[in-house]
Formats: C-alpha cells, structure tokens, sequence
RNA sequence: GCCGAAGUGGCGGAACUGGCAGACGCGCCGGACUCAAAAUCCGGUGAGGGAAACCUCGUGUGGGUUCGAGUCCCACCUUCGGCACCA
C-alpha cells in the first residue's frame, strides 16, 4: 500500500464534505413533529481580532469529535459557526495595525474561515454570519427595543467604571481586581448616565434553575458566587434632627443591641442633605469629594477614613443614639448604602471602632449567646436573630430582606464598533426609540474612530441629527455602542434560523433547536458571556419569544492551552499555528494530538513532542489497516481475544463520549486495539478489528477514518452508525484470576470465566506462591469477588 | 478570608461503582534493518535489594474505616482558578 500522505488526503475529503455539503441540516417543516433526538452542538464563537491559535483548535476539536459522535449515535446535528465581530478587541487591533475595523475584522475572518476548513471541522456553513453584519444587528437592536418595551433595559444616572485608557465604561463583569479585564488599566469610578440591562430581576430565577443544568459544578459555584445571594433583614435608623428614616441591610440582627455608631458610604443619597445642615459641612464635602476620587482598588485595600457627620441615629431597638459617620468603607451599591456598625462582631467596624477611638460592645458571649441585649439576653444567637426580625416587624422597624451582590449589567460603550442603540434623545419627548420598521441603524463611518472619550459617532453629525420619531422636531440620535456581550447573548438562537428578513429567528424553528444540547469554552466566561446569555433566554422566554428558559443545558468548559515551555521541533521549525501544524503534521494529526494531551477540562500545556507520536500512530494505522484492505481474508470475526478486544474498545469509547465526556481515553483504547490488531495480522477478526479503529477514530481523524474506510470497501463513514457493543463478547472466557493473602497480592492465575466461586477459592488455595504465604496457617476468612480476585485472610 | 478544582514514574496522563497502581503516549536505554543516517520494527524502562526465583517500599503529609484505599472519612500541607471592606 502507499504511504500515509495526510495532505492529499485531507485535501480529497474536504472537497467532498463541501461539495455534498454533508454537514448542513435543514430546519424542520412548520408543523412537522419533534424529532427527540436532535442534538445542538455549539462552541463559544471566535473574536476575529487575531488569527486563530492552538486554544481554538481544541474548542472546536472538541465540538467536532461530539458533533461526529451524535450524528453517528442517530442524532440529527447542528453546528453552526459564526464570529463575534463587534467590540474592543476588534477595534484595539484596528487602532493598531490601522485601517478601518471592519476591514480588518472582514480579512481576520476569511483567514480564520480557512484555517477552519483547513482542520476538516463538520460544520453547517449555511448558518454562517458576523455579528457586525446589519442583518444580524438589526435584530440584536430590535431585542433591544423589546427588553426596552418590557422595562428590562433603562437608563440611568450611575457610578461605573470607567477604563482611561479604552475610554469607555465596562461592565462589573469586565473589571478584575480593579483592573480593565481587556486592557489591565485601573478603573475610575465616573457618575454617567449609562444604559443598563435589569438582570438583577432574574437574580433568583438564575439561581434556582441552575437546577435544570448539566454544567461543571465549578462553573455554578462561580455564578453563585458572583449572584451573591445572601439573606438577612433591613431595619430603619431614625434621624431626630432631620425627621427621616435610614435603612440598613444587615445579615447579623442579633447584633443589633452592639452597634455603636452608623456609617453612611459617600455616595450615598441623604449625604448632601446631611453636610448642608452640618455645621462641618465643609469638610464632610471635602471628605466625600476624596473618597469620589481615591481609586477603587486603594480603597478597598487602605487603612480605613471616615468623617463625623455630627448628626445621631436611633437604635430602634434599645433607642441608643449613635453617631452617623460618613466612610468609604461602606458601599453604595450593595445593600442600602449604609450599615449599623458593631465594632465587636464585625472586623471591619472593628478596625474603623479602632482608629476612631469608638465604643465596642459585646453582645455575643462565646457560647453563642445573646448578652447585654434586654429581652433577648440568654437566647442562641441564631434564634434571637429570629426574635429581633419579628419584634421590629411588630413595630414597624425592620423586616427579613434578601440582598444581591449582583448588579444591573451596564452596556453602554463610548467607542465606535460596537451595534449602535436604536434610541434618538428628544428635548420634548425625551428618550424615544426607533421604530422597528426603521431597523437597523446602520453603523455610520466616521473621521476617527480612536477613543477620546467622548464617543466617536458623536462626530457623525449628519447621522446624529435625525427628526424624533415621536413628534419630528430635531432629535439627536444615542451615540454610544453596544457592549459586545449583547450581540453574543442571543447568537445561539439566530443560528436556528440565520437568513429570516423579519424576525429574528422563526420561534417554532428555534424552539426546536433550542436549547443548546453541548455547549464548548473557556471558563472564563462563567461570570460574563455565560450568565449574560442565560439571562436573556429568560427575558425571551418571558416576551413569549422562546419556550426555553436556559440556552445551554450542558457546558463542557475546556481548560486552558499554553506553549510556554514548548520546544522547538527540528523539523517543523517551531510549528506554533495551527496552519503550521496543519502543515507540518496534517490536520488529522492535530487534532487528535490536542485532545490526546490528557483531561480537556483541564490546562495543558501543548508540546511538540505529542503531535509527532500522534503523526506516527497514523502512519501505524495506516499500515495495519492498509495491510487488512489489501489481504483477500474475509468471513466471521469470530470470538477469539481480537474480536472481544474490539468489541470492548467500542464499549469504552462510546461511554467515555458519551456519558463521560472523556475525550483523550478512547484515543488511547484505539491505539490499544491497533497494537493489538499489529500483533495478530492473520486473525479472522483482524478486518472486523481494523473497521471497528477506523471507525471509533473517526470523529478525531475524519480525513484519514474516511480513507481507509473507502479502502475497506466502503462509504461515507461519517453517515454510517456508531458501532455497537455485543455485550456477550464484552469479556474474555478465561481471565487472570488475581489471588491475595490479608489483601496483598501473591498470585495470578488464568482460569476459566464461569468457573464457580468455591471453585475459584480452590484453584487460589493451590497455588505454591500462596502456599508459601499461608505457610499452614489457618484460613480465618475468605473473599471472593467474581471475575476479580480472591483474598485469604489468616491470622 | 470565603468558594471551587487538583496533587500518581524522567514527562503528559490512565485506573469509571473500594478489588492487579502506572493503561496509552512522550522521553530514555538496548537490539534489528542500513555503507551510514533518518524512518520503521522488536525488547526494556517506579524505587530499593537479590545471581535468580522473588522480596520490600511506593499515588502530597499524618491519622482512621475496611479482608482490601490513588479511590471513602477526619485533620493538615502545597499548587492553581474565582470572589473579596458585599455589612
């Protein structure tokens, strides 16, 4: 037989795939019934911002092999593919290498387009789109008006981060250790009239379906974390001098007869009131106007400041009058913005107490009992928190309340390629949307999209200036863009339904689709992309839009892939891209060497080395396999131990797929069975053991799977069923009985597989090796684990 | 500090429900083929002891449960990831 040539190959096949277009699937006939074994297989999409990398490679390596995988397992397939091409890193690597970003995004995506071709990946590209393209904008705006319609996007005045150095606003889900997550800058608190997404509404609802989800524990826990739910109860302060209530959120109210002095954040509204009547409102104005300015991270981090602000708050419980102190420690947006401070049970009071020389009061004793708290003085104190809650509530001073760390998602960006906001600003009629029928509205050109910090498209004076749509006086359109997250939070839905010209999708097309059956990325995106997109399905769902809740109902989150300490291969030179490996290796070879690295849930670190022993166990494939096609033996497998191996290998690698989600296992199980299958050529079941490798490869090396199934005389495997298991050849009719004396083992003995078990414990007490051990010994127990092992235990 | 994941040969990793630790691959060592090299093929490869048959030790550390623990329980150490003045 020839040589193993992966580029001819790999070449032949994709020109066949493209040309049968063997991995588009049409969407349903309106009205036809659910097929159930439909499968919705979908990887995070690609930022056109670059080239793609080894990372890429294995997302969607990983898609592939389940795509293969359900289709072969009687599954009608999705798999889509598009570009998230909208956002700053498009635009950063625009400013970069100049040019406009769409042309530069346009030219990453025919590069990228290619590569994936290149890697052989099944994917329907009939269903391809960007989202920068006005026929999905237009759709990603009119969400916009519906959530707009349905008071889940608003617009108000906010405290948000600000990066100085992309000069636009990003969301909570983009900042990290107060750093811009894109750029590393420090953030800057700005007060900006910003667009917003109510998730917190959902927060709850985020919460308790997780339920309904099949995703990596570690992933929930984050969106848990991040939620923040924590439950506890508001009680209202009373201020004399200024006739006003304040409340307070606290998760402690046994502590409430141990607060010693109430704090204010500074941003907080009764502030200014507070320094007006002050007769310090000086410097509680200076203090407030600091704090405004001291940088988040420091803030968080410092030693604590604060001011007096001379005005006392009522303890509603024992009428103690504390002192209000306004300090940057406490802050605005959680809670209430205040805090009844108990320097005794809480560090952070307790520090502040500290340094401020005020009062600490102990109200919990060591064994967890109220003390110095009147009525509820001897009670544990989780039941006195209990008995506090319900006395305030009697008395009109407090309630049980539940409060988010989870705040409302910001979306206004003040950079130019992002999808424009349908809104245009009427002195009149104030904020008034564009109509639908006037969808999209288009991106416009302009001098200088650089951040500035007044949003480009502020320039575009002639597309600013437009009649209200309301009344038709001059109007001026919203100038800021779209976080890119939007456009990503609602991509898996277009997809069922890519070319629709008046709606988004059709829902009864994306209701049979939907939800995403096996959802691939990184995890970093828990907090971000991953809780954005549920919350949207859900506001979908409830605008009658979809009649699924949650988008992804399983997650598989890929590790990480570094080349840090990788070496440099002589003869590939440093093969880094995946072009360069497709070159070097072929894309069969690569694949399979990045999946065979070990857990794909976990990093990895990618080597040279590993797509070299990939290139080789093809070539051996080749050959074994090849070896078969040529040789005219033929007829019944039989079921002899090549025939039981084979049949075990589908066994293992079809529960590693698809129950285990294990990727690298059944690779290792088909090189077993072609070590075995080398071994053996003239074995009747050597042609039944080359079909079943071939096969079982094949959703990691179509090209090479393809070839050589052509060559076994036969066709289009990537339609042909899943192999299949016979459960009677799952075992060997002899095994290595393993024989132990207190549980060590002395022994190996190949008996028959139904020998029964006094049977088995005789044959394990005649053996020497055991004799030896027993040395006479009297047998106290005996354990026999069938088809295992037997332990003798003495002495 | 809180939440989560993970510690197994020279390396990546396997061992699914408590039952032969180290599958598979990389690397390394020896051999075959070759004028030679590459490629390929065959054999070996956890540590210690022994001429050998074999024996002992061995899955981060210390305990425990069990006939039997990489796997279960308790305590701890280390690494990585997320959150972090969240009241």
């Amino acid at each position: 037989m020839d040589k193993y040539d992966a580029h001819t190959i790999e070449t032949k096949w994709q020109r066949v795939w493209e040309e049968s277009r063997a991995f588009e699937v049409p969407n349903p006939e309106p009205g036809a019934p659910r097929n159930e074994r439909k499968s919705y297989v979908l990887e995070m999409l690609p930022y056109p911002s670059g080239s793609l990398h080894i990372g890429h490679v294995l997302v969607y390596t990983l898609g592939d092999v389940l795509a293969h995988f359900y289709r072969r397992t009687g599954s009608e397939v999705l798999r889509p593919m598009g570009y998230d091409s909208f956002g700053l890193p498009a635009e950063n690597a625009a400013i970069k290498e100049g040019g406009h970003p769409r042309e530069i995004v346009e030219r990453n995506i025919e590069e990228i387009r290619g590569t994936m071709k290149r890697l052989g990946w099944a994917i329907d590209w009939s269903r391809e789109f960007s989202t920068h393209d006005p026929e999905y904008y237009r759709w990603t705006q009119w969400l916009f008006l519906k959530f707009l319609e349905a008071g889940q996007a608003y617009r108000k005045a906010a405290i948000v981060n600000w990066c100085p150095n992309d000069q636009t606003v990003l969301a909570n889900e983009q900042v990290k250790n107060g750093r811009c997550e894109r750029c590393g800058f420090e953030v800057e608190a700005r007060k900006l009239d910003q667009w917003f997404f109510r998730i917190t509404a959902y927060a709850d609802h985020l919460l308790d379906e997780m339920k309904d989800l099949n995703w990596p524990e570690r992933v929930l826990a984050m969106q848990r974390n991040w939620i923040g739910r924590s439950e506890g109860s508001e009680i209202l302060f009373r201020v004399e001098e200024l006739d006003i209530d304040i409340p307070v959120f606290t998760t402690r109210p046994d502590t409430l007869f141990g607060s010693t002095f109430f704090v204010l954040a500074p941003e907080h509204p009764l502030v200014d009131s507070l320094a007006e009547k002050s007769p310090t409102g000086d410097e509680i104005r200076e203090y407030v106007r600091k704090a405004g300015a001291r940088p988040a991270e420091e803030r968080a981090a410092g030693t604590k400041t604060g001011v007096f602000t001379g005005f006392f708050a009522t303890n509603p419980v024992n009428d103690a009058r504390i002192p209000i102190w306004i300090a940057d420690y406490v802050l605005m947006d959680y809670g209430t913005g205040a805090i009844m401070a108990v320097p005794a049970h809480d560090e952070r009071d307790r520090e502040f107490a500290e340094r401020f020389d005020l009062p600490i009061k102990v109200v919990i004793d060591d064994e967890g009992k109220l003390v110095d708290s009147a009525q509820f003085s001897g009670l544990p104190h989780e039941e006195a928190a209990k008995a506090i809650v319900e006395w305030l509530g009697t008395h009109g001073r407090g309630r049980s309340a539940v409060s988010y760390r989870l705040r409302d998602w910001g979306f206004s960006r003040q950079r130019y390629w992002g999808c424009p906001i349908p809104i245009v600003y009427c002195g009149d009629c104030g904020i008034v949307p564009v109509p639908e029928e006037e969808l999209p509205v288009l991106l416009p050109d302009v001098q200088d999209y650089k951040p500035k910090g007044v949003p480009p498209l502020a320039q575009a004076e002639d597309w600013v200036r437009v009649p209200c749509p309301r009344c038709g006086k001059e109007g001026r359109r919203e100038v800021e863009t779209m976080d890119t997250f939007v456009d990503s939070s609602w991509y898996f839905l277009r997809y069922c339904d890519p070319r629709n010209d008046h709606a988004p999708y059709d829902r009864e097309i994306a209701d049979y689709w939907m939800p995403v059956d096996h959802y691939t990325g990184g995890v970093d995106h828990s907090t971000v992309h991953l809780i954005y997109a549920r919350y949207f399905q859900k506001v979908l769902n409830e605008l009658g839009l979809s009649v699924h809740r949650e988008p992804f109902k399983r997650f598989f989150g890929n590790g990480f892939v570094t080349q840090g300490g990788a070496k440099i291969s002589k003869r590939v030179g440093g093969a880094a891209t995946p072009d360069e490996l497709v070159e070097g290796y072929g894309a069969d070879a690569t694949r399979l060497s990045i999946l065979f690295i070990g857990p794909a849930d976990q990093d990895m670190e990618w080597t040279p080395s590993g797509v070299e022993g990939m290139q080789r166990f093809l070539r051996r494939l080749w050959r074994a396999v090849g070896d078969v096609a040529d040789s005219a033996v033929d007829g019944s497998p039989g079921d002899g131990a090549l025939a039981r191996k084979a049949h075990r290998t589908i066994a293992r690698a079809t529960d590693d797929l698809g129950r285990r989600q294990q990727f690298n296992t059944p690779i290792s199980s088909v090189m077993e069975l072609v070590n075995e299958l080398v071994k053996a050529p003239g074995d009747p079941a050597a042609r039944f053991a080359a079909e079943t490798a071939v096969s079982l490869i094949q959703p990691y090396a179509p090209h090479v799977a393809e070839e050589l199934w052509e060559r076994l005389g036969h066709a289009r495997l990537w339609q042909d069923p899943w192999p299949q298991a016979d459960p009677a050849l799952l075992e060997e009719d002899t095994f290595e009985l393993v024989v132990q004396v207190n549980g060590r083992v002395r022994d190996r003995i190949e008996v028959p597989a139904d020998l029964p078990e006094d049977e088995l414990v005789a044959r394990a007490k005649e053996s020497p090796k055991v004799q030896a051990q027993l040395n006479g010994a009297e047998i106290r127990k005996t354990i026999v684990v069938p088809r295992k092992l037997v332990n003798l235990v003495v002495g």
